[in-house]
DNA sequence: TCTGGGGTCCTTCGGCGC
DNA sequence: TCTGGCGCCGAAGGACCC
């Protein structure tokens, strides 16, 4: 296609009807919501082990100079009074479900694209007259129903959407107006452009390429032969605010997979053997959650030095029988040619079938399909608290004190606090779990 | 105590059939 | 028969996002 024709696309919207909502600090906020002494205090939630990375920082720990993907270590460092805590993602799956269905009141066309983060089409719904109305409204109605702050950006393309939601943060609404778009996306960064990442602003850096504005400027066979085909003409017509791209319910899933960073790096024909078993154990559970199927087997290898490879292994036909899916695993694995330290593995699976053969076992010993193993990695298992299973942040039950949280546990001694939702916020306290069992439990859903 | 874990998409390369 | 080109597929790696 030649530039003339890119630049001249169709400008399918003319109004700005594409709606970009984010929870702002999400994981972290909900957090602060279900624990109150929590409430205005630096939160950093992500891996809590020695090689942990932070997910999400609060507000208040982003002042201190905690972000996401630094690793904990550095995080705690910078926000030494954060507390830290481990993801519950079935928390914020239910506070995400909710969030979902109040987008849903505004139009049938809701494209979530994370658990914290939808495009809505308004010009699907009744409110494509008021979009900035619309939004002010079901902004309250989260916030009333969930506690948590969404910033919304309005704009006629998803591009403008998503960057307008960016510039409201934190807890902001921003409409971009048609006529306002060169002069919103103009002066950005490209490193706010979504899908512009370290490797393509260094590139366009070596092109004097700074901004929005430096970058409608270039030619387009300069930035296709910059960063590929596929990318160069998407810069080019991004840069001129042309994204037909329509807001679409995402389709199926194309693979499905687990991997481990173990805390220290494991090496030994055994123990990685064994390390696999456990990986693929994982990625079976969530394969045969998500129903059907797989034909290609990828084993994931990270070693010592960081460096990584996968090795994939695809069969004549997808399976969804465990035995034959972790032997392609081990295959893999293998053909990997494991002999140095190994810090990370992973399996996933590809070419997903919704209907793939499950051959039935013939005898009643075969291996039943385990939902919660409370061997596995992981904050899976429901049960009595212990120094084992026990992560921060983790909902927890007493017989006569009722709900509260971990915050740690040493022995036989758990540190919680025995607070919820809507509780006020609690003091620590300190049980001995011989004398006060304490139970395991999976969140409290926020009400529907 | 450098560098998680879930994914998606794109590029490149080699093999194969036509 | 040889050779080149094209399209397709699988494999591997890399960039990116939240």
């Amino acid at each position: 296609m030649d530039p003339a024709q890119l630049a001249d696309a169709s400008r399918l919207r003319t109004r700005a009807t594409v709606l970009h909502a984010d929870a702002d600090s999400f994981f972290a906020a909900v957090e602060q919501r279900d624990k109150p002494s929590l409430r205005g205090r630096p939160v950093l939630v992500g891996g809590t082990g020695p090689r942990g990375v932070v997910s999400t920082a609060s507000y208040e720990a982003r002042r201190a100079g905690a972000r996401s993907a630094m690793s904990m270590s550095r995080a705690r460092r910078l926000s030494p009074a954060a507390a830290v805590l481990f993801p519950r993602f079935e928390a914020y799956s239910a506070y995400s479900r909710l969030i979902m269905a109040t987008l849903g009141t505004l139009s049938e066309l809701v494209e979530p694209l994370s658990i914290d983060e939808a495009f809505v089409d308004l010009e699907a719904g009744p409110f494509a007259d008021d979009p900035a109305g619309a939004a002010t409204d079901v902004r309250a109605r989260i916030r009333e129903l969930t506690g948590l702050a969404v910033s919304i950006g309005i704009g006629r393309t998803k591009l403008v959407a998503k960057l307008a939601s960016d510039a409201g943060k934190p807890d902001g609404l921003l409409v971009v107006a048609p006529a306002d778009e060169d002069d919103f996306l103009l002066p950005l960064p490209v490193r706010a452009v979504p899908g512009i990442g370290p490797a393509t602003a260094a590139a366009l850096e070596r092109l004097d390429v700074r901004t929005v504005a430096d970058l409608r400027r270039q030619p387009l066979d300069i930035l296709t032969m910059t960063v590929g085909e596929s990318s160069g003409v998407n810069l080019f017509r991004l840069a001129r605010g042309i994204d037909p791209r329509p807001v679409a319910p995402s389709g199926e899933r194309k693979s499905v997979g687990a991997e481990r960073t173990f805390a220290q790096d494991i090496f030994g024909t055994d123990l990685i053997a064994a390390a696999v078993d456990r990986v693929t154990d994982e990625a079976l559970r969530r394969l045969t959650a998500h129903g059907g199927g797989a034909r290609t087997v990828v084993a994931k290898v990270r070693f010592a030095d960081f460096t990584t490879l996968t090795r994939s292994v695809t069969l004549a036909q997808p399976t969804a029988e465990p035995a034959e899916l972790r032997a392609a695993a081990h295959q893999a694995a293998r053909a990997a040619g494991i002999s140095d330290s190994v810090r990370l593995l992973g399996v996933s699976f590809h070419n997903l079938s919704a209907h793939a053969q499950l051959t039935l076992p013939w005898d009643d010993e075969a291996d039943p399909i385990v939902l919660d193993d409370p061997a596995a990695d992981g904050p899976v298992a429901f049960g009595l608290l212990t120094e084992e299973n026990a992560r921060p942040g983790l909902d927890i039950e007493h017989d006569t004190l009722g709900r509260g949280w971990v915050v740690h546990v040493r022995g036989r001694e758990a540190t919680v606090r025995f607070e919820s939702v809507d509780t006020p916020p609690a003091r620590s306290q300190v049980l001995d779990l011989d004398a006060d069992p304490l139970r395991l439990v999976p969140p409290l859903h926020p009400e529907m």
